[in-house]
RNA sequence: GCCUCCAUAGCUCAAUCGGUAGAGCAGUUGACUCUUAAUCAAUUGGUUGUAGGUUCGAGUCCUACUGGGGGUACCA
C-alpha cells in the first residue's frame, strides 16, 4: 500500500494528527481568532510596527535551521513572514491549543495555520510577525504541487482549481476581478434604477433564441423541463407587471460545441427597459463597458490576442448593410431575388446557400466583416428574417432595431427593440415552424403562455444581453474560455490512485450509461441482436454482497451481479439477479465459489455462443460481508 | 463530429538507434538562531494513462480504449 510517495506522504500526516490529538490539540479547531490580513500589515506597517497581530492563512513556506525558524503564511491578501525563535516560542500548550517549538514537526507546508505576535522588520528587511502563539486550523494531509514550478497540467489546473488559485497569485488575482466585474454590473444597473430579479433556470418550454437545449425531468409534477436558453421572455413578463427597467444576471445553457469561446453553461447579464428602443441600449451597453473598464480594472485599454481595444472612445455605430457594402461592395439592399443573392455570395468565395437575401447578406457579413470589427463596434439593421423577436425598422421593415456589439472580432451582445405584437409573432412563428425540426433544437414550439402576457399588453421595451464570460476574456485578457470559469465543464474521473485510497471499486475509469439486465435478459437480449460487445475482449467482474438478515429472518442472503465490460464504450452493463439463501453466514471464498459456478458458468456458455469472436475474460470476484 | 498532438515518481522534467527508467522539488532522518526557491549530509519513492500486439528485448514501434490540449465543423 504504501509503495506510492503521495500514500506515504498522507500516512505521515494523518499520524501527526493523531499525535496532535495525542497532545490534546485539535487539529481542525472551528474558529481562527485573526485580528490582520497579510497585505493590509505590509501597507500600513510604518503604523503597525510593535502592535500585536494575529494572522492566519496556508503555510506555504517553511524554513527551519536549528534554534530559528521562518514560515510564510499565505491569505487571500498576500503573504506575510513569520519569524518563529525557540525561545519565544510558547510552549505547546492543549489550554490555548498552540504548538510549541519541540513539536513544530508536526507543521507541515500546506497546513492552515495561525500566528500571534509582534509586527516587526527582520534585519534582512522582511516584515514579519515575531511569532509568540502558532496554532493548527485545519491539517492538510496532501501535498501542495511544486511551489516554484506550481501546477503546470492543464487537466489539473482546470480539474482542481483550488491548486492553481493556491499557487498562482496570477489565476487568484483574475478571478476575484471577475467577480468584481460583476458587484460592478449590479452597482452600474441598480444606480440607474434598474432592479434585479431571479428568473427561472427549469423552463417548460425553452424560448428567446435558437439553441439546442439541455432536457430534464421534474418528479413531482411528471413532466419534462429544459434548462433556460435564455431569460427573456420571463424578463418580458416583469415588463409586462409594470416594472420599467429589470434585469437579471443568469445562467445560460446550451447543449452545443465546446471551444475556446463557447461553454455549455455560461452568463449573461440581461436588462429590459420599457418605453425605449435600441438607442437607448446603445449607450446603455457602451457606459458600461466603459464603467467596469475604469472602476474595476483601472484602465481602458485591453490586449485581446494580438490587437488592442480601447473602450474610451465613442463606439462606432453602423449599418449593418453599408459594412457589407464596404468590404465587398456588394449593396444587398439592391438584390431582391434569392437566387441573385446566393450568386452574390459565390463570389465571395461563400458557398453556404441562404434561404434569403437577408439571410445571404448575414453570411456575407460573418465571413467579410466580422473579422475586421476590433474596436467596440455597435452594428445594427439585422434582416428581418432572422430575428423574429425585434422589431422591424419603420424606415425599411427588411431590417430590425436590433444591433450587436463586436470587439476584436468576437460577438460579445445581441441587442433589440422588442416585438411586442402578440399576433405578429404568432404568425411568424405559424410561417417558420417545422415539427420536425423541435427535438433537434434547430426550432422550437412557442412559448404560448408568453403570448397570452403579450396579449394584454406590454409597453415598448428594449433589451441587451452582453455574455459576461466574453467579457470577462477581454477585461482579464484570456483567450480560453476556461479560465474566466472557475469550473469549467469536464468528464468526471477518478485517478487510479483516489479510488486506491476512497475505497471506490474501478479507478480511472469515467462514469457513463449503466445498463442493469438480469441473467435471463441477457441472454434473450444477445441472441436477438438488441446487445453486441463493442470491444475485442469482454471482461466479467463478479461481486458479491452477504446480507445478515438474521435479525428478523433467521438467515443469510448472499446477491451478487456481474459488472461486464466491453459493451459500452462509455458505460457498464450490469447483470444482477442472482441470490442465495443460507442458513448461517457463508464464508466469501464458498460463498464466491457457488457463485460462479451458478451464474458465471451459466453466462459464459451463451456468450461464447452468441459473441465466437468476442475474448471472455474473468476477474476475481470482489465484495464481501454487509 | 472530424483531424492532430500529448500522457514517465505527489509536482516540474530527463531517458541517444528499440538495450539496466534518472534528476530537482516535496517527503523521511540528522545538523544549523536572519532565512526568504535557505544550506549541508543520508535516505524513501516507478506495473512509464489502460488493454492488447510486434520483438531475444518496448517509456520508445503498431492497434484499440480513456483523459486532456490544439485545430476544424456545428453553434449566440
Amino acid at each position: 500500500m504504501a509503495s506510492n510517495p503521495l500514500i506515504e506522504i498522507r500516512n505521515f500526516r494523518l499520524e501527526k494528527i493523531e499525535k496532535l490529538r495525542a497532545l490534546g490539540i485539535n487539529p481542525f479547531p472551528s474558529k481562527s481568532h485573526r485580528t490582520h490580513y497579510a497585505q493590509p500589515i505590509k501597507d500600513d506597517f510604518d503604523n503597525l510596527i510593535e502592535q500585536p497581530a494575529v494572522v492566519a492563512g496556508r503555510l506555504v513556506s517553511w524554513r527551519k535551521q536549528g534554534g530559528l525558524s521562518f514560515g510564510t503564511i499565505q491569505d487571500q491578501t498576500g503573504r506575510i513572514q513569520l519569524f518563529v525563535q525557540k525561545k519565544s516560542l510558547e510552549a505547546t500548550n492543549p489550554e490555548k491549543s498552540c504548538v510549541g517549538y519541540p513539536d513544530l514537526s508536526l507543521m507541515d507546508v500546506g497546513d492552515l495555520v495561525e500566528a500571534e505576535g509582534a509586527i516587526f522588520r527582520t534585519q534582512r528587511g522582511e516584515i514579519s510577525i515575531r511569532v509568540e502563539r502558532l496554532r493548527i486550523l485545519s491539517k492538510s494531509m496532501r501535498p501542495l504541487p511544486d511551489q516554484w514550478f506550481g501546477l503546470k497540467d492543464r487537466e489539473q489546473i482546470l480539474r482542481k482549481r483550488y491548486l492553481d488559485i493556491i499557487l498562482n497569485k496570477e489565476s487568484q488575482d483574475r478571478y476575484e476581478k471577475i467577480t468584481l466585474m460583476v458587484a460592478a454590473i449590479r452597482k452600474f444597473l441598480n444606480e440607474r434604477g434598474f432592479l434585479e430579479f431571479n428568473t427561472p433556470v427549469i423552463q417548460p418550454q425553452y424560448g428567446g433564441g435558437t439553441a439546442k437545449p439541455f432536457k430534464t425531468h421534474v418528479n413531482d409534477l411528471g413532466c419534462d423541463m429544459y434548462l433556460a436558453i435564455s431569460h427573456e421572455l420571463y424578463l418580458k413578463r416583469l415588463i409586462t407587471a409594470g416594472y420599467d427597467k429589470v434585469y437579471t444576471i443568469g445562467r445560460y445553457f446550451r447543449n452545443e460545441g465546446i471551444d475556446k469561446s463557447h461553454h455549455p453553461e455560461f452568463s449573461m447579464v440581461e436588462t429590459m427597459t420599457a418605453y425605449e428602443n435600441y438607442e437607448y441600449n446603445m449607450e446603455l451597453v457602451e457606459s458600461m463597458f466603459r464603467h467596469v473598464a475604469k472602476t474595476v480594472f483601472g484602465r481602458t485599454v485591453f490586449k485581446v490576442g494580438e490587437h488592442e481595444v480601447d473602450f474610451e472612445p465613442k463606439w462606432k455605430r453602423a449599418f449593418m448593410a453599408d459594412l457589407v457594402q464596404e468590404q465587398t461592395g456588394m449593396d444587398f439592399r439592391n438584390i431582391s431575388d434569392v437566387e441573385e443573392a446566393n450568386s452574390k455570395l459565390k463570389e465571395l468565395g461563400v458557398h453556404e446557400v441562404a434561404p434569403s437575401v437577408g439571410e445571404a447578406m448575414v453570411l456575407a457579413f460573418e465571413e467579410k466583416v466580422e473579422p475586421t470589427l476590433i474596436q467596440p463596434t455597435l452594428v445594427y439593421g439585422h434582416p428581418v428574417e432572422i430575428s423574429p423577436l425585434a422589431k422591424p425598422m419603420e424606415s425599411d421593415p427588411r431590417f430590425v432595431e436590433r444591433f450587436e456589439i463586436f470587439i476584436a472580432g468576437m460577438e460579445c451582445g445581441d441587442n433589440w427593440s422588442e416585438q411586442n405584437d402578440p399576433k405578429h409573432l404568432l404568425d411568424t412563428w405559424r410561417k417558420n415552424y417545422k415539427p420536425e425540426e423541435k427535438e433537434s433544437g434547430d426550432f422550437h414550439a412557442l412559448d404560448f403562455d408568453f403570448i397570452e402576457a403579450l396579449e394584454y399588453g406590454m409597453p415598448p421595451t428594449t433589451g441587451i444581453g452582453p455574455g459576461l464570460e466574453r467579457m470577462a476574456m477581454i477585461f482579464t485578457e484570456q483567450e480560453n474560455i476556461d479560465d474566466v470559469i472557475f469550473f469549467p465543464m469536464m468528464r468526471p474521473s477518478v485517478s487510479k490512485l483516489n479510488a486506491d485510497l476512497y475505497g471506490i471499486e474501478k479507478g480511472a475509469t469515467s462514469f457513463g450509461e449503466e445498463l442493469v439486465v438480469t441473467f435471463d435478459e441477457l441472454a434473450s437480449l444477445s441472441e436477438s441482436g438488441g446487445l453486441a460487445p463493442e470491444t475485442a475482449t469482454v471482461t466479467l467482474q463478479p461481486h458479491l454482497h452477504i446480507w445478515d438478515l438474521s435479525a428478523k429472518e433467521g438467515s443469510w442472503k448472499v446477491s451478487g451481479h456481474v459488472v461486464v465490460e466491453g459493451f459500452f464504450m462509455n458505460g457498464t452493463l450490469r447483470i444482477a439477479g442472482y441470490t442465495q439463501v443460507y442458513d448461517k453466514k457463508p464464508d466469501t471464498a464458498s460463498a464466491n465459489k457457488s457463485f460462479i459456478e451458478q451464474a458465471i458458468q451459466q453466462l459464459e456458455p451463451v456468450m461464447k455462443k452468441t459473441f465466437p469472436n468476442a475474448r471472455i475474460k474473468l476477474e476475481e470476484p470482489t465484495g464481501g460481508c454487509v
